[in-house]
Formats: structure tokens, C-alpha cells, sequence
DNA sequence: TAATGTGAACTTCTTCACAGCC
DNA sequence: GGCTGTGAAGAAGTTCACATTA
């Protein structure tokens, strides 16, 4: 089956599709709050700061367990690693990368992910031009060649992998993916992906985003006119 | 209010959020069918693509009004060319970009934003050192001060606007952005943006995208031990 | 036969209302 | 007073069943 762009595939457990993606945006909000030095949150400050009710924060947050404090609220620390548990996020990931073309290298680059648990400790191409090269330079991350896919997943425990290929090899590539023992796939290329059963995508296509808000601002335009 | 990511704020029209969504990947399926020369289409072939029922495609179409044969399907040309009318993307928008660190190099210099139709046409940073360059090398498009972007904007009518600079400075920048006239962002800063009640903001956050792939292997995980 | 389009049933998600706690 | 947690009500979205058309 074909998956959607922000949409999981499957959904785990009972959690509701909508409070697992909530929960990510929990978890950064509680991490600038931590950072700010705030010891304790209340569901409608959480809420507000994304535009959420305090309701739907304690309903989400309710599907794990209730770890709240009455007439007080949550401990910011707490609810972190709590948070963080839930996500899988509390323990490192060992991530790879596929394509290395304009966004890859960028992705290679993006301190963000490592600063979430997630360690891009493997790239690959399959042009033999970048095969070698080390990205971001110089001290980056070795750009290996297709063929080497699966012993590395197998050594490093790889079973994370962003895809950053053209759109046309998108399928073939992922198709190796999973074969290497890659569980997961954050898909960048402009197409729906068909994986094994047991294998997770999630689709970001950039373009996407830009035609929701064109659709936005059309619909708005034409409201005032009529 | 703030927004959340992938979720849009105001549901312009009468037209559920979800179905907005899917509505891009229908036109990316269906732009694959064209170039493939393939004239017609059915529901079933479409959502089988993308992972939905045949149902679920016709009840979103049907909220535009209803162009599909009995016992054909839907003229893939035609169908196109409603989606995109529908998304606002049957002409070109002018769009700038805030930040040209490492995420907002790379997205210069991708090419899926031109070919659905959204032009970059500015581009604006903060680090004089990098005010005056062309990016990408050497006939990109120019990296302005951020002083200019009021006059940009209303020059080159510009609605949208890829803010890629640093969370923490993320919130100031989309206030200058909105200011000066931008009124749909796409957020691309790890953080929650509140802007004026006219402003859309579309949030992609590319950690939080691996986060959901950690939870969904994560409950797999601790289903298989239990 | 092969498809669309759609009211009705159903499921899922969100909001309301309120009990209980600090 | 301020806050959490939660059953019940309500809203939204999806699926079913089938009428309809080529």
C-alpha cells in the first residue's frame, strides 16, 4: 500500500493518529520551556502556545497515563522525559541518508536532528563522483555506494533512513531500503512510496506545503470577493 | 493564536482540512498519470495509489463539484487542471525566503518549488556577509537585506514567504515578514509562530517527521514483547 | 460491466461539563 | 482559585450501500 504524506501508515497501539502527531509539538514547546528555566506548565499554557485547547492537551497526554498535578500542573522536566519515552526518543537512533544531491547534503548539514536523538552515521549515492566524499566537508559523514547498504544497516543498527533521491528512483531506492533491514522511511521525494507491511513512511514533499497555503490564501480571496 | 505543524489554522471555505491535504497528493499522483500519458483515471486507481479508498477520493473531489464519467472515470488533463485551479496554482506565485543558512541554500536551489509553479523571487538574510551573494552560485537569485523586504514585497507582489532561520529568532522574523506584507508563511524553524488572525502559517519541522517513525517503531517494538 | 455521486450509518476526534484535588 | 482527569455529548471525517449513468 501507498502512503500518505503526513500520515502514518499504520497507526500503533490506540493512540489516535492526530494526538501522536500533537505530541512531537508538545515535546518542543516543554523543550523551550525547559530551556527557559520554567519548572511546571498547565495544560492551557501548552495549549495556547499552539494554538490548542487545554482540554486536547490533557486528552492527549491522557492516553499514556496521568502524570499531572492538580491546581498545580505538569513538571516540565518530567513531562519531557516522559514525553520523550513515549516517542522513543529518550535513547540515540542511528539514521542513514540516500541521495546526497542539494537537499541530502543540506539534511547532512542540519544540526537539528542530532540535537532530537537522531544521528545520521551513514550517507549513500549512487553516483560514483560523491561516492568518497565526506558531507558536510570536511569532517563530515562518508558517502558510501549503494552496494554497501545492507552491511552497513547490519553493523550500525541503522533502522532509520531519510530518502533524498529524484522523484523516478524514489521506488527502486526505497525498495533497497527495506530489503537492508530499514524500517522507516522519511520520504523527501515527490511521490507516494509502496513498502512491505511492516515497514513506516512518512512523506515530506515541500512543494505540498507551499500549495496548501496558496489554497489558503485562494479560497480567502475568493470569499471576499463574493 | 499560534499554529501547529501540518495543520492549517483557518479552514478557508467549507472544505474539511484533511481533504486539503490529500488534495495535493491527488494532483502529484495525477501529473505522474499525465506525464505517463495515460488519459483517464478512476477513483480506485488514485486512491490505490495513495493508499485510500475509491470512495474516499470521489467524496473529496465532490466538494468542487463533480467531474467525473460514469463507467470512465475522470479525464486525467481536465482533472489536473481543476486541482490546480482549486489549489490557486494554476498561476505562478512569487515567493521570498528568510534565512539562507544551510536549509535555506538548499531549497534555493531545489526545483520542485518551481516546477508546481511558486517562483522564488527574493531572498533576505540578516548576516551581512551574506547580503549582496547570489545564491545558489553564481546566478541564483540575490540575497537582499532585511531592510528591503517591505519594498520587495510590494514590488514584486509577493504573498509567501520560506522562513528558515534559527527558532529562536523564527518569531521576530515572521512578525517583520507579516508586516511587510507576507501572508502565508512556511515555517521551517523547530518552533510555534503566532501571527495576525489574516496570516496562514504551514509548519514542516524535519525532526519532528523522524520523531513519528521512532514512535511507530517504538510501539511496534513493545507490542511484539508484550 | 464499470464507473461516479451521494444519503445514511458508522467511527473517530474534539469539546463540554463536572468531579476531584491542591 | 486554579488545575487535572474523564465520562458524555457533539462535531467531523470515513465507510457503506446503492441509485445512476455511460
Amino acid at each position: 500500500m501507498g502512503s500518505m504524506a503526513h500520515r502514518v501508515k499504520r497507526r500503533a497501539d490506540g493512540i489516535p493518529a492526530p494526538t501522536v502527531r500533537r505530541l512531537s509539538l508538545y515535546l518542543r514547546e516543554l523543550e523551550n520551556i525547559l530551556d527557559a528555566g520554567t519548572q511546571t506548565v498547565s495544560s492551557r499554557r501548552l495549549g495556547q502556545a499552539l494554538g490548542l485547547t487545554d482540554v486536547q492537551v490533557r486528552k492527549d497526554l491522557a492516553c499514556f497515563g496521568q502524570f499531572g498535578q492538580s491546581g498545580v500542573g505538569y513538571s516540565v522536566d518530567e513531562l519531557v522525559k516522559r514525553v520523550r519515552h513515549i516517542l522513543g526518543t529518550d535513547r540515540p537512533w542511528n539514521v542513514m541518508l540516500v541521495g546526497v544531491g542539494n537537499l541530502g547534503r543540506a539534511l547532512l548539514a542540519y544540526r537539528g536532528f542530532v540535537r532530537k536523538g537522531f544521528n545520521v552515521v551513514a550517507a549513500f549515492d549512487h553516483d560514483p563522483t560523491l561516492v568518497g566524499k565526506r558531507l558536510p566537508e570536511p569532517e563530515g559523514v562518508l558517502v558510501r555506494p549503494m552496494s554497501e547498504m545492507a552491511e552497513v544497516v547490519a553493523r550500525c543498527g541503522i533502522r532509520l533512513g531519510i530518502l533524498c533521491v529524484p522523484a523516478a528512483a524514489a521506488q527502486g531506492v526505497a525498495d533497497q531500503m527495506a530489503a537492508a533491514g530499514v524500517q522507516g522511511i522519511l520520504n523527501f521525494a515527490a511521490t507516494s512510496l509502496s513498502l512491505p507491511d511492516d515497514g513506516a513512511v512518512v512523506g515530506v514533499d515541500l512543494a505540498v506545503h507551499l500549495e496548501q497555503l496558496s489554497f489558503q490564501l485562494t479560497a480567502c480571496d475568493q470569499a471576499h470577493v463574493s
